[in-house]
DNA sequence: TTGAAAGCGCTAACAA
DNA sequence: TTGTTAGCGCTTTCAA
């Protein structure tokens, strides 16, 4: 910059000037400037601005480092041998976000988080830009708790963990009480079964929540825990719920259930190739549902009735989110909850 | 820092080697200073740090900030009602970059580049990376220009534009040419018919250039030019272009082709309705093949044999490029071509 | 093992 | 409209 100032012969106030307020110089000088940086090859540097501006004018995000499991293994059951077809969760909220962000002149800065320690990407991230929005358990709280009292954090589609923290969820519990409304208004099913996950996960907590709401609202009888739990909610556990589903009614000679509710769509899907297994046919012997929304879901057979995450919603408002915040600092913390929409296929008797 | 210095009782000196070198601070020194940061919120700036340090542990992406046309219009070909399907070739390669630039350490900085002026996106990247990517198209060449004598630029998927950069591509013209082998080897096939875009796109002539030369190979009379040429490569100008083919051949009193082959995926789909509309049986009565891999080529009937990009090794590979060109900014440009595979599917009677 | 001090390249008053 | 001058918060010799 000294270098532009001096060959164009003018203080290093105006070459800022060129490059900040470029009408607050006149014509006549900014273009000097600018064909002396052009032929120094000059880039102002980010760092040297964020630091004398304190801003960065970069929005981050973290998002766990492992590769998302429900994904890989939808890749797997679609067509191992290339991955076109499968977009990560991570993937869709990093779109929402650049998106979001660009239209308000934010650039994004991804990192998926290693482990902690002082030098953790998590930490760099923080470092590097004016607020960021973490992803559900990917960093440690106790990190967060540090970060989030110098900069904006949201928190997204988990427990908000840190009460001042801005946060977002889906509407897990309205998604899968409307979706077991559906089956028992429209298809007048009543013999449910709810395959849950670990009872730490909020997500699958809420979708349990929903559906014994809905049992409730029905008249039906209000259980207090899934029928099955499963322990990663993976195509293999899907499979073998259902068939505990199966050999649970038959060792107590009752009927087997009319409708197997999923707590995802992994284990939908795996419950889907089980129960073809065993003979019986989706929909016209039993009904089966998922949630999420995930690509394979329309391309098995039958096609899967779900509850769709509007993930990629969930980035853009997590830009909007940390944008007001940075504008607002002050203002009590939002805690939004996002609509989810029904996506009724063929495994329910709809499509 | 001061402030945390002060609480823990060292100078900055000793709170900077905290967290660059721990070991070089005697244990009780450092959990001093930790719990000081700690209590404080101290979260180091990534501004100061890179001002100080001259780089930024930062690698950066700028793509081109219309959303992908063909992957637009394979999501409303697939499913109009939501996109968790359709992956984007920017989304591809940002996470191929993210993963890569995670096993070296880096974070990814992604924006999409708006138009030019001295405060566009692209220089905000420019400045706060340690060196990046370009999808091809995205930034104007005098920029680049400038840009790339301060800091690693590869180019992505494009010409190199400007002979220093380092650059990497798909092989287009190998992929074609094995495709067009293909068709005429395995399936006997000789009457082909190739649709083409706009002669200013490298992509598309790249692919021509394969089709011609397997052509010659063959022994087939080896075309000049395509025997179509579409502008934006859309379903519904590969559906014209199919039409178009067959009226011609009509006219002429001649039998249709045997295949049609495409310069892209998109415009292959578009045809493929377009010949079952003219009652016209695929791969029965006419063979086609796209080029890409997106995803709706296996979903549509019959799915389509195509070529596979590499689209997330692209991204890996890029950042590989710049961390190499980062240990030696000397050596001499790069210039790679990544192999594509082929996809056979039903469209030219496998699968 | 720790401290002192000199920048890193820019922005933002304030002056002129 | 332009120039002067303090820092911004850190890293990094060099000494101690």
């Amino acid at each position: 910059m000294y270098d532009v100032a001096e060959r164009s012969g003018v203080s290093i106030a105006t070459v800022s000037r060129v490059y900040r307020t470029p009408e607050s110089v006149r014509v006549q000088t900014r273009e000097r400037v600018l064909a002396a940086a052009r032929e120094l090859g000059y880039v102002p540097s980010g760092n040297a601005r964020g630091l004398a501006s304190r801003t960065t004018g970069v929005l981050g995000l973290c998002f766990p480092d492992y590769a998302d499991p429900d994904a890989e293994t939808a890749a797997a059951g679609a067509d191992a041998d290339d991955d076109h077809a499968v977009m990560l969760y991570s993937d869709q909220i990093i779109r929402g976000m650049e998106r979001a962000a660009r239209r308000h002149g934010y650039a994004l800065l991804i990192a998926a988080s290693l482990d902690g320690g002082p030098e953790s990407l998590v930490a760099k991230v923080a470092g590097r830009v004016d607020g960021f929005a973490v992803l559900a358990q990917t960093v440690p709280t106790s990190d967060l708790d540090v970060i989030s009292r110098r900069l904006p954090v949201v928190m997204l589609a988990g427990p908000r963990g840190i009460d001042h923290l801005d946060h977002l969820v889906v509407a897990n519990a309205d998604g899968q009480r409307a979706l077991t409304r559906h089956l028992v208004d429209d298809h007048g099913l009543r013999r449910l079964a709810f395959v849950g996950g670990d009872p730490e996960s909020p997500d699958a907590e809420a979708r349990f929540r929903g559906f014994r709401e809905a049992c409730r609202d029905a008249g039906l009888t209000e259980p207090a825990e899934p029928d099955v739990r499963t322990a990663m909610m993976t195509q293999a556990e899907g499979a073998r719920a259902a068939e505990a589903l199966l050999d649970r009614a038959q060792a107590a000679g009752a009927d087997h259930p009319e409708a197997m509710l999923f707590a995802n769509d992994q284990m939908a899907v795996g419950a889907l190739q089980a129960l073809a297994a065993r003979g019986l046919r989706v929909p016209r012997d039993i009904a089966v549902t998922g949630f999420d929304g995930i690509p394979l879901g329309r391309i098995v057979r039958p096609t899967l009735t779900t509850v769709r995450q509007p993930i990629r919603q969930l980035g853009e408002q997590a830009v909007e989110l940390l944008v007001q915040r940075l504008r607002d600092p002050a203002g009590p913390p939002v805690s939004l909850e996002l609509p989810v929409s029904l996506g009724l296929r063929e495994s329910c008797g709809c499509g």
